[in-house]
RNA sequence: CGCGGGGUAGAGCAGUCUGGUAGCUCGUCGGGCUCAUAACCCGGAGGUCGAUGGUUCAAAUCCAUCCCCCGCAUCCA
């Protein structure tokens, strides 16, 4: 029963979150488990350092403070604080929370770039190319689609300015070195490795590392040309060196090399490449592991905002605790690989693990223990197989949960620890301690392994309260106060590398505590699944309708309605009537190629000539012989755009119910094309 | 031939790298117990491990081909 016995210091990181999002459901399970990882290495007597904040710099954060009409400062400062406050309700207990707007940051930056300028690492080179403002930043010829960003469908600006590039090439074969040869447990779990390692097969390109003031100023200025300010990584990276306060803090120098980075398996390339090579440039060592982990889904795929269905962490807390949440994303998801959330399992798992498996363990026996020995906990002479079978499982648990822990397969770290709670329920059936407390006043057998068996009862949830410490802080708290246990107990004989039994002292007086996790009926909401109790309609938004009703509303960013019409969606008519809906009938319909969705339609108008094209997502749901001749619903003035390379001058009107039907607005056959829609 | 992940009991998953009696949780059926939160314990039923072919004494596992599902790339205007 060792624990392992590496570096005495710890430093985890999550990434800097951009304050342009929410802390969601993705950024609070990074957090915990930074949180969960700090916990335990603490335990193991380690001097942890813990390290989490907030990315505030570039082009969409000062677009959106201009949008609320104010300073981008201001608007950083609140959503920092919606962070602060966020981490709190989960029970984070970080070490510092950076900011890309601390002073402190940006001089580290501007030394960092100076320095790597100075040493030839950074060019000013033409990075004439093709800008996607929805993006920030230059794409490259192989990323474009038909001449358009991929992501945002527009057709990026060529901007042919000069900008500073960072000589990322140079670094590549060192970095293939360290990952594959130095450091094989660099990346991990190795299915990230794997991926890095093939991108790495092709050459790397130099990395544009500036923006031109003139274009966007809301970020750190370059030391050596004060037209330019540092673009995203060159700023936002450099936080997990400042949060230690490099160059010359001791926490720099105590804790750099064991630091261990935690991110989603959306930023693995700017920190599995980028990042490193920056490092290599700067002169400084490489960090120590990056460890990846996968995505929460629901049950019906992917997690999005527009579709509403997004869990908020923050609810979760509230309506159940944070241990049980904490408990829940650690134990269901297979590290490193998409898990799903849904309330159904997080029932399930509450009432199964944590009710009946743990929570009834806890109180049969403080129960016991008051019933037949008044509460006092009894010394344990009597030693047989039964003894030995409970004991073998908690050496099997304990050398288990390190190893798991250790190769961050937390999820099996906690299964571990509850196949010693599930052997000390196995125990107690065995044992009958209600049958030997009948003959125990007279006969000393009974008397013996009566006390045997409560001993080892109490001793097992001893353990278990000190390995969930990390996870479940709060319930391991409880355990051991319910125990008169002293928590600083538990984590001194970690230190020493020893958890080994017999550590409960006899003597003590136990209380009898109260339900640690009542039984919970299953909600009815989760029927439905996912949407987590206060998540806002937000029109739900899935197709034509709906677009319908807010067009015109982003169309006048905040302009006149009042705050409160605003936030209930509601919009004057004088700009519904902004939308221009008429009759329309297809004249021709067919499939568009090597697409899924679309159809490209001819639709008459009453405009005359051949009729407009429109785009429609209907494939799934209509077939195009099926629509010629039909008369629908169409948005009129909307901006014409290009999907799959072909322009859509307008909308096809439908609606999708919640299980997935989908029908075209039906329009009488009887009106004819053009006719006012109103 | 676009890239990646996956198809194992009713549901959700592990096992596949390193071939050797197919495992876990939930559910279900039957039994036991009464210390406990209608909980706990024991037992049963339920799987041709997506399909086909190959290698092998032996294949969920290795090789080949194919089918299906899910992300993303390139689509809900």
């Amino acid at each position: 029963m060792t624990s392992p016995t590496p570096p005495s210091t710890y430093y985890v990181t999550t990434p800097i979150y951009y304050v342009n999002g929410d802390p969601h459901l993705g950024r609070g399970y990074t957090t915990t488990l930074a949180d969960v990882l700090t916990r335990y290495h603490r335990l193991l007597g380690r001097e942890t350092f813990f390290l989490t904040g907030t990315d505030e710099h570039g082009e969409k954060i000062s677009q959106a403070a201009e949008k609320r009409g104010i300073p981008p400062q201001q608007f950083v400062d609140e959503v920092a604080e919606t962070y602060r406050k966020a981490w709190e309700t989960l029970r984070i207990e970080y070490s510092r929370f950076i900011r890309t707007t601390d002073p402190q940051h940006k001089a580290v930056v501007a030394g960092i770039l100076q320095k790597v300028y100075d040493q030839g690492d950074i060019y000013f080179g033409d990075y004439g190319g093709n800008y996607c403002v929805g993006c920030e930043r230059f794409l490259t010829d192989k990323e474009l689609v038909d001449g358009k960003c991929p992501d945002h469908q527009t057709v990026p600006q060529y901007v042919a300015e000069k900008n500073y590039v960072f000589r990322m090439s140079k670094y590549q074969d060192r970095l293939i070195e360290h990952i594959t040869k130095v450091a094989p447990d660099f990346i991990r779990p190795e299915r990230y490795k794997n991926e890095v390692l093939g991108l790495l097969r092709e050459p790397l390109e130099d990395l544009c590392i500036s923006r031109p003031k003139s274009r966007m100023d809301w970020g750190i200025e370059l030391p050596f040309d004060s037209n330019f300010v540092a673009y995203v990584w060159f700023d936002a990276l450099i936080n997990y060196i400042t949060g230690l306060d490099y160059p010359d803090g001791k926490n720099f120098s105590k804790f750099w090399t064991s630091c261990e980075h935690l991110i989603g398996k959306d930023i693995v390339k700017p920190h599995a490449v980028f990042w490193p090579t920056m490092l290599m440039a700067a002169g400084i060592p490489l960090f120590d592991h990056l460890t990846v982990h996968a995505y929460w889904l629901t049950p019906t795929g992917k997690m999005s905002k527009s579709l509403g269905n997004v869990v908020d962490p923050i609810q979760v807390v509230k309506e159940y605790s944070h241990d049980v949440f904490r408990y829940y994303i650690c134990r269901e998801m297979t590290f490193g690989l998409d898990g799903v959330f849904s309330f159904d399992t997080l029932d399930t798992r509450y009432n199964a693990d944590l009710a009946n498996n743990l929570g009834n363990l806890v109180s049969r026996s403080l129960a016991m223990t008051h019933k037949y020995r008044n509460g006092v906990v009894p010394a344990s002479a009597h030693h047989e197989d039964l003894e030995s079978d409970l004991q073998s499982q908690a050496k099997t648990t304990v050398a288990d949960y390190f190893r798991y822990m250790t190769s961050r397969e937390i999820h099996r770290a906690l299964e571990s620890v509850w196949a010693l709670v599930n052997a000390a329920n196995v125990y107690i059936d065995r044992t009958k301690p209600w049958t030997l407390a009948k003959t125990d006043a007279s006969d000393p057998a009974a008397k013996a392994a009566l006390d045997a068996s409560l001993y080892h009862q109490l001793e097992s949830l001893r353990l278990v309260a000190v390995l969930i410490s990390p996870f479940m802080p709060d319930t391991s708290a409880s355990i051991l106060r319910f125990l008169s246990y002293s928590p600083e107990n538990a984590q001194k004989e970690c230190v020493v590398g020893n958890t080994g039994w017999g550590r409960l002292q006899p003597g003590v007086t136990v209380e009898k505590g109260e339900a640690l996790f009542p039984r919970r009926e299953k909600t009815e909401k989760n029927v439905n699944e996912v949407s987590a109790p206060t998540t806002k309609p937000e029109q739900s938004a899935t197709t034509a309708p709906a677009t319908v009703a807010t067009a015109p509303v982003a169309a006048t960013p905040a302009a006149t309605p009042t705050a409160d019409a605003a936030s209930a969606g509601v919009i004057s008519i004088d700009e519904f009537f902004k939308v221009k809906l008429r009759v329309g009938q297809i004249l021709a319909a067919e499939k568009v190629a090597k697409s899924e969705k679309l159809l490209k339609l001819r639709v008459d108008l009453g405009e005359g000539g051949e009729g407009r094209q429109i785009l429609s997502g209907i494939a799934k749901y209509y077939q195009p012989e099926d629509l010629v001749g039909r008369k629908v619903a169409v948005v009129a003035n909307l901006q014409p755009a290009k999907l799959m390379g072909l322009e859509s001058q307008g909308m096809i009107l439908a609606a999708e119910d919640a299980t997935g039907n989908l029908e075209l607005i039906a329009i009488s056959p009887l009106l004819a094309p053009g006719a006012e829609i109103r």
